[in-house]
DNA sequence: TGTACATCAGTGAACGCGCGTTCACTGATGTAC
DNA sequence: TGTACATCAGTGAACGCGCGTTCACTGATGTAC
């Protein structure tokens, strides 16, 4: 009996393993290939495998997708708590969500997807949403507001939104160099991050004259 | 002779007016359809004429799309402009290009679609770029900063990026009502505007201790 | 005025492509008696 | 230990779809003599 429990661990943690191997595989795709020209032939290609057998591991491409995306959004939100924690300034998180996003397209790029293209499934949405849940609470923090206050979480949502935006606008900017591009939008995240910070000093962020 | 220019003139004109129609229908499907589901078919349909027909009068989809695009950012750099003109805030365009973009969501969707995924050919990226430096004159304008300043120019583009990134990001915000999403949207860019303009008031954008 | 020709808008059908996904099947491994 | 059966990973080919675009063609109108 006992034996037979190791044994279907053990199974189970190999069928897990090669679950692995396939995110791994969308992984590099994703990395060498715009997100919306992956399929599920390159990635089963870039795993050694038919695409067929793909859908052994995921119901289908949307999974997968939110799956990989998971993966390297959890990485960022680490990366802000640990500035956060370490009094990092609004600047800082600026900058390190831009640097990430920016090295990692990919997940910028499934990001935008899944905000502008809908049509996700409850499951799947509901796992986005703490992840943007767990972004918000840090980008609260960093700017040292009274966290329980109403106003405090719709600054954060506008930083949050501000960064996105910059990522986006100037992704494609036209006639430049990429490292141009980058400083480019590091220099803007930096004087949106700057006005934050003396906008809240000023005052209450909406309403108080 | 002057007979013969008259006709030419008179069927340019009408070559003219059938392109219209065509662009006029494009208007109509894009308004009724995700615009990344549009397509050339629906397009001929909704104008009366057959698919092959729409490339008499547009070398491709993109050049279509473009054009469309262009009619509808020409509208809202129009009210743009009155509003600074007549000495509106920050508040005000931010609230207008809300607005604008919220009620004709495909002049947004392709908005971000050509931000994101490139390949444009240069001659209609040119019309795209004038456009996007119109509407971010007005922005410097309304922060009454000095337009000369290249600071002041960086705080358009960081206001011009916001406001883009507040449309995204709560695009799709799961589980919302429209019109609570709207209403998010419209007190989150109310409240980068507040902050902006305080802000600036604190001093000067980047920098300055 | 009549005729031969040129121009051009527009059509219907097809091309060629790539996609996500499914299906019938193979072959290997585990399980029960 | 041997045998019959169950389980399951994985495959190759195909399905069905929709797309942008092209092509050979028609038919109407304008033009030249």
């Amino acid at each position: 009996m006992s034996e037979k429990g190791t044994f279907q661990r053990l199974r189970k943690q190999e069928k897990e393993a090669r679950r692995q191997i396939i995110l791994d595989a969308a992984e590099r795709v994703f990395g060498t290939c715009p997100f919306d020209k992956v399929s599920m032939r390159q990635i089963a290609k870039e795993a050694g495998i038919s695409p067929a057998a793909i859908y052994r591991y995921f119901p289908d491409q949307q999974a997968l997708f939110i799956e990989s995306f998971l993966t390297g959004a959890r990485r960022l939100v680490h990366r802000i708590k640990k500035i956060v924690d370490n009094h990092g300034t609004p600047n800082d998180v600026a900058a390190e969500v831009i640097a990430f996003l920016w090295e990692n397209d990919h997940y910028f790029r499934m990001m935008t997807h899944f905000m502008l293209h809908g049509e996700i499934r409850e499951e799947l949405l509901e796992r986005l949403n703490e992840m943007e849940r767990r972004v918000l609470d840090h980008f609260q923090a960093v700017f040292r507001q009274d966290a329980r206050s109403a106003e405090s979480r719709l600054v954060a949502h506008a930083f949050f939104a501000a960064l996105n935006g910059v990522l986006i606008t100037f992704h494609n900017y036209p006639g430049r160099r990429p490292e141009d591009v980058r400083r480019h939008m590091e220099r803007v995240a930096e004087v949106i991050a700057d006005l934050f910070v003396k906008g809240l000093q000023a005052g209450s962020p909406v309403g108080s004259a």
